[in-house]
DNA sequence: CATGTCACG
DNA sequence: ACGTACGTGACATGA
């Protein structure tokens, strides 16, 4: 069948050579790295991660019983339902906000908008219980009793953009932003007489818009190696860099954040808790002062209707069907899309070329690949080696493809992977 | 199995 | 008037 299959797929690969290569010289070496990187697995403290999950089942079950005494009844708070009926028809909080389906929406984002003691309570267990079932608990039964490491399953042929995904467990969502939930990375960790190499892109997609666009202010920001989202407060406000404050910083991030996603303005209004008008001034001030990158959006808004599909960096085909659909919402859901699949999907291609390259200069037995997550690898390497190896991963990482601006990799190395980062 | 929720880049 | 930022996976609930 897998040769049956062969003849009719390549006979199609034959008039693409852009695809060809994207066969022979990515993903079938890449298949290889993902084989061995899933064979290694990464060690585990499973006395740690135990310790830690009874410390949150502690916690959740004093939080459990505050809830219900001000609930004045008993029931169960990993209940969406339950939450909603308690807090929108036995309290009479207001906000009873419904979804889909006509059940009360008890989401993060309307129990944090609840001045409640009751709300609050409930988003705190649920964080916690979330730690618990799919990381302390979930993680630990996955582990090979064996080698007390975990091994994940990676997916390379499943993202529509050409990331991996990684499954049972899925080590790519590890908790990182919060301190508790950022406990569970320091449960990773290397076998005695070695440390772990933590090797992130910086920025890489928003790289990857400068390069697309060809903006300047944005090409010369990085080129520069200037702090990019001050740089962009300071455009967008006219101001001087220097007088750019963090709230400031912040905001505009997210307006770079919402530019790879192809920003709309109801999203950058939700994030940023702007009103609808504020939102468009702000993208419209932006928009003036980054006009590359509006023809961008323009011009990747145009390929996708006139081929169906947009290309990422090394022509890998990003397939857009819903581009022409008649329904407003699809289409503009699909434009979005495309506007953001050549940066995530060049961003998966630069990570993949390095994984390959990487590959062959690690040192046989001092030294293995272990995860990626995206724009980050992580590696057991040999303790007496760490900062030489450390210098030739950034190295190949930065040079593995040449765009208009640097590619800047930052690598850390530490006991666990908390630390390397 | 669908739904709601929430973890990541 | 409606409903929206891109890409994923795991878990508990409840039908």
């Amino acid at each position: 069948m897998t040769y049956r299959l062969y003849e009719v797929l390549d006979k199609k690969l034959q008039a693409h050579p852009e695809l060809i290569n994207i066969l022979h010289n990515i993903e079938m070496p890449v298949a290889r790295v993902l084989t061995s990187m899933e064979e290694n697995g990464i060690e585990l403290d499973m006395d740690f991660l135990d310790q830690l999950g009874v410390e949150f089942a502690n916690t959740i079950q004093n939080l459990e019983s505050e809830i219900v005494d001000i609930a004045g009844q008993s029931f169960n708070v990993s209940s969406p339902k339950q939450v909603g009926e308690i807090l929108f028809d036995k309290l009479g909080l207001k906000g009873g906000k419904k979804t889909s389906t006509g059940q009360y929406s008890t989401s993060e984002s309307v129990l944090e908008k609840i001045d409640h003691p009751i709300t609050d309570l409930i988003l705190e267990y649920r964080g916690l219980s979330k730690l618990k079932s799919t990381y302390t608990d979930g993680l630990l039964k996955q582990v090979n009793n064996d080698t007390h490491r975990v091994h994940t399953s990676y997916h390379q042929a499943l993202t529509a953009t050409g990331r991996l995904s990684s499954t049972d467990p899925n080590l790519q969502n590890i908790p990182v932003r919060e301190d508790i939930g950022r406990q569970i990375r320091k449960a990773f960790i290397a076998p005695e007489g070695r440390i772990l190499l933590a090797a992130d892109y910086s920025q890489i997609e928003l790289r990857l818009m400068a390069h697309f666009s060809q903006d300047h202010a944005l090409v010369d920001a990085f080129n520069h190696g200037q702090d990019v989202h001050k740089r962009t407060a300071a455009e967008v406000l006219g101001i001087p860099l220097d007088e750019v404050t963090s709230n400031q910083r912040r905001q505009a991030k997210a307006v770079n954040f919402g530019l790879l996603y192809g920003m709309s303005e109801f999203g950058l209004t939700r994030q940023l808790g702007f009103s609808r008008e504020e939102s468009r001034s702000y993208i419209g001030k932006y928009f003036q002062r980054y006009p590359g990158v509006l023809e961008y959006m323009e011009r990747t808004r145009q390929v996708a209707r006139e081929q169906g599909f947009v290309e990422t960096i090394l022509g890998r085909r990003l397939y857009t069907p819903d581009i022409m659909a008649s329904n407003k919402m699809v289409k503009q859901g699909a434009e979005r899309a495309a506007i953001n699949a050549p940066l995530q999907g060049s961003a998966a291609d630069i990570i993949k070329l390095a994984m390959i390259a990487v590959d062959k200069i690690l040192p046989k037995d001092q030294a293995k690949m272990l995860l990626q997550v995206h724009d980050e690898l992580v590696f057991e390497v040999e303790e007496s080696i760490a900062d030489e190896l450390a210098a030739k991963l950034t190295e190949v990482m930065q040079s593995v493809l040449k765009i208009s601006v640097p590619l800047i990799v930052e690598v850390g190395k530490g006991n666990n992977w908390d630390e390397a980062h």
